[in-house]
RNA sequence: GCGGGUGUGGUGAAAUUGGUAGACACGCUAGACUUAGGAUCUAGUGCUUCACGGCUUGUGGGUUCGAGUCCCUCCACCCGCACCA
């Protein structure tokens, strides 16, 4: 009765599911816990290898927390809009819908064959009519609802209709792109349409015209998080800017609130770090300047109100709205000439050019706020348009790029800092004192910037602002696979679906391309084909990837419900998510998203918490080992014309050398005998006179890692692989193998490097791939897969496996008093697995595991107390051998996943009981380590005895004892 | 440039509050057994030295009786942000 995974497993896969062990129950006497896994996309490729590395801590932890007797509620589900269905849409016409449901059923499979203990009757899709039918209607709030600044919440637009009818909008505060003030008769004299125009601006998910990023090869618009340096996070297509009428999500109302947040949850700093970045908040001042002729002010943001006597110029953006105005006529043409440069540099080239300074003088000037001189106006791309104002003040004083600036147009520039010398470059730093600043004479950086933000707002020139790089999020995609907007339009004024149609389900399309007048798919539907009809036409777009999963853990709570997205007590119930596991990559946008959404839902008093999740871990990512062979070509010096037969014929015949061969300098030396033969052949098939035969580096190509073992290479399987390689000739080592060459990669399928749990489940066990994926290193942390030490990790199960059973292998546990020895172990395990899971140590869990499972069978411990503890203890990472070995030892099956964690009892701990000196108090001293609980004779036994043990340090002895209760003995020398 | 992180044997890595650095595993070496295996068991394995010993946690310094751990300097790599006013 050798360890039978397979069976063992199948047994216990089935018996989960068949009896629902791991269902959640919606309340409990128990405390609750909520762990959470990211829901992944159900790509066509399957799970690899490095999906289930935080499923299967997640796992550890909820199964551990289970033991410790909390009602725990741990799901799983499928994020299943997405761009990839849809692709594979396009190009075959097969409805993304069966693709998804395909994809999904494979998940599923492989999931549940690695034996989560997710309770699998909570799962949720997000493509599914039943989900998406509340993501609509958390739409639809969000179109209901504007931000009270003075309350510092989201709020119904119902409220604030009746305000605007009753005061109109000027005592309003709210976070709004409405700048024109009206009185409640305007308001009430307003049409319709131009009061919808006016609420529109206050809406928190809006329709308007802006700039967003349009990415011609996908056919969409992309938000700011899914671009990465200019081109497309997925597929790396270019980007453009262009004006569209869009629904945009108005998250830069809780601009603050998500900076704030971030106090309160127990995130990676790194994280933090990317959303506070993201959010980019800047306090300063927003400072006016008079231009000298006319009535328009220039309006600049900057974060140095202290330094405002030290701005020797103005520098607007080129696309700043006042240049072409104040630009003088003797200007105009180099200004001109200026701005069409900056205009047709890209985003990118802007960015990558940032050491050659440019700009131009507009020949205009502005007025200081204080002493009234005249500043110079010039015109720069290092001012971005898209930030603050558009335009800043420059003080080259304080400023490394204003400094930069001034040098290199000559500008003249003023010294406003006390005693320090800015002859070379910028004083950038925030201490020392102001000078030639006439009222901040004397002050601090802090102390000025306050007052300088007071005399400006006394004097109406300028006042204290905060802003932010966040923008609003751009909310639709022109794309089929993802929710439809409860939205219609009647004489282009945009109309809500009412609650009771919802949801409005995707219509059938005969082609999931956009139309050939560059509508989104969704306008090839006619009237029929949507089940939900109003109005002159439906919204076309789709709502982006990111609606969906918004909002996903708090279905979990109420997945069935059909009257709410969730129950408030349910929502109550099961709270915030206690524990988060999932790649680092969604920081700033997921993660800021799911954010946004639930404190705008806690505002709306739907659910009663405004952080999703409590605490997060990011597991790192699996890399994959590729690895390649070489391509070489002959090539033929030939007497007379090269012949292209010949040619095509070397070119189609390649030869694969061997990578230590590859490596070699003298390669072609070293394989004259191959070079000798292959000329022959030549010459004997062709009939021509080869004078010589020469090898050339061709390629470096991936081979599939299936095909190589130890960086083997199978070249019978390579053959067989692809017809290309079907007629393969290698160069090999001396002993007749053919050696890959490797690299650690990022798994893909185009690198044939992709390393699937399956063959290991089938191979190893579930088992040994839960505890391998832990045992691998800190979960954090990325590391390349590699399988070298899986056979360690199967020989600890093998052995846990044989503790309980004799040498004819049969299963044979001792009753009665466990040994000393025996339970020394047992809570010394106890204890350390605690510690680790408590702290998310799942790698030296399993060292600890191995640790005790040898430690038992030296003392040859068949004890059945002290097994069923371990069995208990070791359950979170290796759940079927245990359920095995737990029903073995007379417990009822399915028992073990609420089974009692077993208690440390630190009679059993012995600490080391070694000595070192301390010092205290001047005097020196021993500290010595003994177990806490120790009885106080004994503690004197133990001092004695290490008073005569060789394990002093530096030879010193003590004199005197004193003891500290509870924990350490000090011994005065 | 700014911010976050990492640096320990041949390899993956332990070391929870400063206290025997390298646990555990892989790999390697030697041996045992054998139905010859990707099996099992035993011993060894940081470097150096015949040995006693000496050296050792990226570099250099500091605090301490004692530093992988705390402080400062520098170096290397990874991640994020970036003419953000």
């Amino acid at each position: 009765m050798e360890y039978n995974f397979k069976e063992i497993e199948n047994k216990w896969r089935q018996f989960w599911a068949e009896n629902k062990t791991f269902k959640a129950e919606d309340s409990s006497d128990k405390p609750k816990f909520y762990g959470l896994d990211m829901f992944p996309y159900p790509s066509g490729a399957g799970l690899h290898v490095g999906h289930p590395l935080g499923y299967i801590a997640s796992d550890i932890y909820a199964r551990f927390k289970r033991l410790k007797g909390f009602n725990v509620l741990h799901p799983m589900g499928y994020d299943s809009f997405g761009l990839p269905a849809e692709q594979y849409a396009i190009q075959t016409g097969q409805h993304p819908a069966i693709t998804t449901e395909k994809n999904l059923a494979r998940y599923r499979e492989q999931l549940d064959k690695i034996g989560f203990s997710f309770d699998w009757d909570r799962e949720v899709q997000t493509s599914s009519p039943e989900y998406y039918k509340w993501t609509q209607w958390i739409f639809k709030q969000l179109y209901n609802s504007w931000y009270n600044v003075a309350a510092d919440k989201a709020d119904d637009i119902a409220n604030l209709e009746v305000i605007f009818e009753n005061e109109g909008n000027n005592t309003v505060k709210a976070v709004t792109d409405q700048v024109e003030v009206f009185t409640a008769e305007e308001w009430n004299s307003f049409s319709e349409a131009e009061q919808q125009k006016i609420l529109m601006n206050y809406r928190l998910t809006y329709l308007a015209d802006s700039m967003v990023n349009w990415c011609p090869a996908l056919g969409t618009v992309l938000a700011n998080d899914e671009i990465k340096d200019g081109v497309s996070e997925r597929g790396g297509h270019l980007v453009e800017q262009k004006l569209m009428r869009q629904w945009s999500m108005r998250i830069t109302a809780y601009a603050e609130r998500l900076l704030n947040g971030l106090e309160t949850i127990d995130w990676s700093d790194s994280i933090k770090e990317q959303q506070r970045n993201w959010i980019g908040k800047s306090v300063g001042a927003s400072v006016f300047f008079k231009l000298e002729k006319g009535e328009d002010k220039i309006e600049v943001f900057t974060t140095r109100p202290d330094t405002i006597f030290g701005v020797n110029f103005l520098v607007l953006a080129p696309e700043h709205a006042l240049v072409n105005k104040i630009t003088t006529a003797v200007q105009k043409e180099a200004v001109a000439a200026y701005q069409k440069q900056a205009n047709l540099k890209t985003e990118r080239d802007r960015q990558a050019d940032v050491k050659n300074i440019t700009g131009q003088f507009t020949g205009a000037y502005a007025l200081h706020p204080f002493s009234g001189e005249k500043v110079q106006i010039w015109i720069g791309d290092y001012v971005l348009a898209g930030y603050g104002t558009g335009a800043v003040m420059a003080v080259p004083a304080g400023d490394q790029r204003d400094w930069d600036f001034a040098k290199h147009f000559n500008i003249e520039i003023k010294n406003i800092f006390e005693g320090v010398d800015i002859s070379e470059g910028a004083y950038t730093e925030k201490e020392g004192k102001l000078t030639n600043s006439d009222f901040l004479n004397g002050l601090t950086v802090k102390k000025a910037m306050k007052l300088a933000i007071y005399e400006m707002e006394k004097k109406g020139i300028g006042t204290g602002k905060t802003t932010y790089r966040l923008r609003d999020a751009v909310f639709s995609r022109q794309r089929y696979w993802g929710e439809p907007f409860p939205v219609y339009y009647k004489n282009d004024l945009p109309y809500l679906i009412e609650d009771e149609q919802l949801p409005v389900t995707l219509p059938e399309v005969d082609a999931y391309l956009p139309t050939e007048d560059g509508e989104p798919p969704l306008a090839r539907a006619n009237k029929e084909a949507w089940n939900v009809f109003e109005g002159d036409r439906m919204e076309y777009n789709t709502m982006p990837g990111w609606a969906g999963s918004s909002w996903y853990f708090l279905r979990y709570m109420d997945p069935k419900n059909e009257a709410e997205f969730v129950s408030k007590e349910k929502a109550d119930y099961w709270n915030q998510v206690d524990l988060y596991i999932g790649g680092s990559e969604h920081a700033t946008g997921h993660l800021l998203y799911a954010r946004f959404w639930t404190k705008f839902l806690c505002d709306k008093g739907f659910i009663s918490f405004d952080e999703p999740f409590k605490k997060m871990i990011n597991q790192g990512m699996i890399l994959g080992r590729s690895s390649f062979v070489y391509r070489y070509t002959i090539l033929p010096v030939i007497d007379g014309n090269i012949n292209e037969e010949v040619l095509s014929f070397l070119k189609s015949n390649p030869l694969y050398v061997s990578f230590d061969i590859h490596k070699l300098k003298n390669i072609k030396e070293k394989f004259n005998d191959v070079l000798k033969v292959k000329k022959k052949e030549l010459e004997d098939t062709f009939n021509i006179k080869v004078l010589e035969l020469s090898l050339e580096f061709n390629a470096r190509l991936h081979v599939d890692i299936s095909l190589v073992d130890n960086d083997k290479l199978d070249v019978e399987g390579f053959k067989n692989w692809l017809p290309e390689y079907a007629n393969a000739e290698f160069i090999l080592e001396d002993d007749g193998t053919y050696i890959c060459g490797s690299e650690v990669e990022k798994m893909s399928k185009s690198k044939y490097n992709v390393q699937t749990p399956d063959e290991l489940v089938e191979k190893f066990g579930a088992d040994t791939l839960r505890c391998y994926e832990m045992f691998l290193g800190p979960l954090e942390q990325a590391k390349p897969w590699d399988t070298k030490g899986i056979n360690g990790v199967h020989n600890f199960l093998r052995k846990f496996w044989r503790l309980f059973h004799n040498d004819a292998n049969e299963f044979s546990v001792s009753e009665g008093e466990a040994d000393k020895k025996a339970l020394k172990t047992l809570h010394k395990t106890i204890k350390k697995i605690e510690d680790d899971l408590n702290r998310f140590s799942f790698n030296t869990g399993v060292s600890n595991f191995m640790i005790a499972v040898n430690e038992l069978t030296d003392q040859k411990c068949n004890n059945k107390a002290v097994l069923s503890d371990l069995v208990v203890l070791i359950s979170p990472y290796a759940p079927h051998i245990c359920e095995e070995l737990w029903v073995k030892l007379g417990n009822e099956a399915g028992s073990l996943s609420y089974a009692e964690f077993p208690t440390f009892n630190p009679d059993f701990l012995v600490e080391a009981n070694y000595a070192y000196p301390v010092s205290f108090n001047g005097k020196m001293r021993f500290k010595l380590e003994l177990p806490t609980n120790m009885p106080k004779d004994e503690v004197e036994k133990a001092v004695l005895e290490a008073e005569q043990s060789q394990k002093w340090l530096d030879g010193k002895t003590p004199k005197k004892l004193i003891v500290v209760p509870g924990k350490i003995v000090n011994v005065v020398v």
